[in-house]
RNA sequence: GCCUCCCUAGCUCAAUUGGCAGAGCAGCUGACUCUUAAUCAGCGGGUUGAAGGUUCGAGUCCUUCGGGGGGCACCA
């Protein structure tokens, strides 16, 4: 590398200086600023339920190894108080002179906000009643070059803390609180799909064909190979095919990429589980659906009852099935079958019936009219068939589709299926779906391969697809994705 | 992609009609062994997102660009 292309680093700030200065003298005090393993530290929240002396008491409380980040510091000359916090919780710490010894007070008064410390000493509670770790020794365990944001109202701008989550995670608690709340939601799920038996499999991300919804897909391309690869847009497709190979229980929870619009519901890489039981069909998978809800919600907190944005929704089971047909006669006012008057129906609220097909119509009246009102949650069966080109239809009702939908707040949570496992039906489906379709919409493309796996006879199955992103905003009382999603896609910045 | 609003110190926010860029927290110096967003005294900190324009004078008005928020569109 020639020598004048290395970069200067940047001359640091003076807040940054001041901190690099006492990283020096912490070094010379002979101490690692960057700290070592650090055995046999107990969560804090665990050490806020341990027995301890009241205030006051003569004797010494339990002793206790604490680890954690400087979140507020009080000096009061030969006593400081700290506020320190790990991912349980916060305690207070208080460091008297004589108590830490020389090399352990020449630390305390390098210490910054922001630093991360362990603490050894005993449980007990200060003159004012506050719980308070007494330290007898300090270790530094991590020197923070960088001030955190203000201690009282902490990150709030929404841009900072998506791009800095890390800085978002330490210092505002309802975002850890948020993201620990997911980790659980996922692990329930898990928990509830194994003691049913299903088995997680993980299908390709990248694909020659994105199949299995209708939706624009990334494209990369494999340099090996020279081939034009596609970001997986669902998990159907090669779920299915496993159905056929003879897995009878099998999910997949994982990302899928989808090339379109960003707003408070969408983010263009989400989670979504994809469930499929072998000789089950949709009604089975309502009744998973409750459980995996029901199983997340007892592992949060058990509230069946929930807010969300202000409103009440109550999740005892069971939820109400609606159909379809019925739903659109109760909130639209005319027969679905009825087209005369559902076109003029649509045409009084605006929408657009030129070319359109009748079942077309049909379900852009029910969007616009009926799903608003599904605070729910409520199981909306028995589609229109020819919305559902992976459905097997009703017997003896060839235009109604196996399927439901979970609604709660208007919001699509779940998809499900009695899955469509006649290969012929499925290719005239497919054909039928491509007619009119941009190019760059998946379906357009045929999957041979897929429809090979149908004919070697794929049992009859349920299916359900869970968006997982938008449950996690549901049961966490989140209105923005982005609040649920750790690293969200953003414009990169000039930093 | 379209409409609209926002971007001021590390963070949270002010700045009247276009008229000297401010505060709190954080930082630095000092005091204090029971504080609770500790307190008290003093000190430093800015290319107002970037570039250009109008003007005697621009954080403020105009243009372009960058980033973001909200809404719409796209999204079985």
């Amino acid at each position: 590398m020639p020598a004048d292309t290395e970069a200067t680093p940047p001359a640091p700030g003076d807040l940054e200086q001041s901190r690099r200065d006492k990283l020096a003298r912490i070094e010379a005090l002979g101490l690692d600023p960057w700290g070592q393993r650090f055995d046999g530290h107990r969560p804090i929240a665990e050490v806020r339920q341990l027995d301890a002396p009241p205030p006051g008491a003569s004797e010494p409380g339990p002793p206790v190894r604490v680890a954690g980040r400087i979140m507020l510091r009080r000096d009061m000359g030969r006593v400081h108080f700290l506020q320190i916090r790990d991912w349980t919780g916060p305690i207070q710490v208080m460091i008297g002179k004589k108590q830490v010894g020389e090399t352990g007070w020449e630390l305390a008064n390098l210490l910054d906000l922001g630093d991360l410390i362990g603490v050894d000493g005993t449980v007990g509670h200060t003159r004012t009643g506050e719980r308070t770790v007494f330290a007898t020794g300090l270790t530094i365990l991590g020197k923070s070059l960088l001030p955190p944001p203000e201690k009282w109202h902490g990150l709030s701008d929404i841009e900072l803390r998506s791009r800095q989550r890390y800085v978002d995670l330490f210092t505002n608690p309802e975002s850890m609180e948020a993201f620990l709340g997911r980790s659980k939601i996922l692990a329930a799920f898990r928990r509830v799909l194994a003691e049913r038996g299903y088995v997680e499999v993980e299908g390709p991300t990248m694909q020659t064909i994105a199949g299995g919804a209708a939706a624009r897909p990334f494209v990369t391309h494999h340099n090996a190979l020279d081939l034009k690869l596609y970001l997986r847009i669902a998990l159907e497709l090669h779920l299915k095919r496993l159905l056929v190979g003879g897995m009878e229980k099998v999910y997949e929870l994982g990302r899928v990429f989808r090339n379109e619009g960003i707003s408070r519901k969408h983010n263009p890489e989400f989670t979504m589980l994809e469930a499929y039981e072998a000789y089950g069909d949709y009604h089975s998978m309502m009744e998973l659906t409750e459980a995996l809800i029901l199983g997340a919600i007892d592992a949060l907190d058990g509230q069946r009852v929930r807010s969300w944005d202000g409103n009440t929704v109550d999740f005892t089971p069971p939820w109400p099935r609606r159909t379809y047909a019925s739903l659109f006669e109760e909130y639209v006012g005319v027969g679905m079958h009825d087209f005369e008057a559902v076109r003029e129906r649509a045409v009084e609220r605006g929408i657009s019936v030129l070319d359109k097909d009748d079942v077309v119509i049909v379900a852009e009246l029910f969007e616009q009219v009926v799903e608003p009102n599904l605070i729910g949650p409520v199981f909306v069966v028995d589609y229109p068939a020819p919305l559902c080109p992976l459905t097997k239809r009703k017997r003896g009702h060839p235009d109604v589709a196996e399927r439901f939908e979970l609604f709660v707040h208007g919001v699509e949570l779940a998809n499900a299926y009695t899955e469509l496992n006649d290969p012929l039906l499925q290719e005239e489906l497919f054909r039928k779906q491509l007619q009119g379709q941009r190019a760059e919409d998946s379906m357009a493309v045929l999957d041979e391969d897929f429809l090979r796996a149908l004919k070697h006879a794929m049992p009859p199955a349920g299916g359900l697809g869970i968006g997982m992103d938008r449950l996690c905003m549901l049961l966490l009382d989140r209105h923005h994705i982005r609040d649920v999603i750790l690293f969200p896609l953003l414009r990169p910045d000039h930093c």
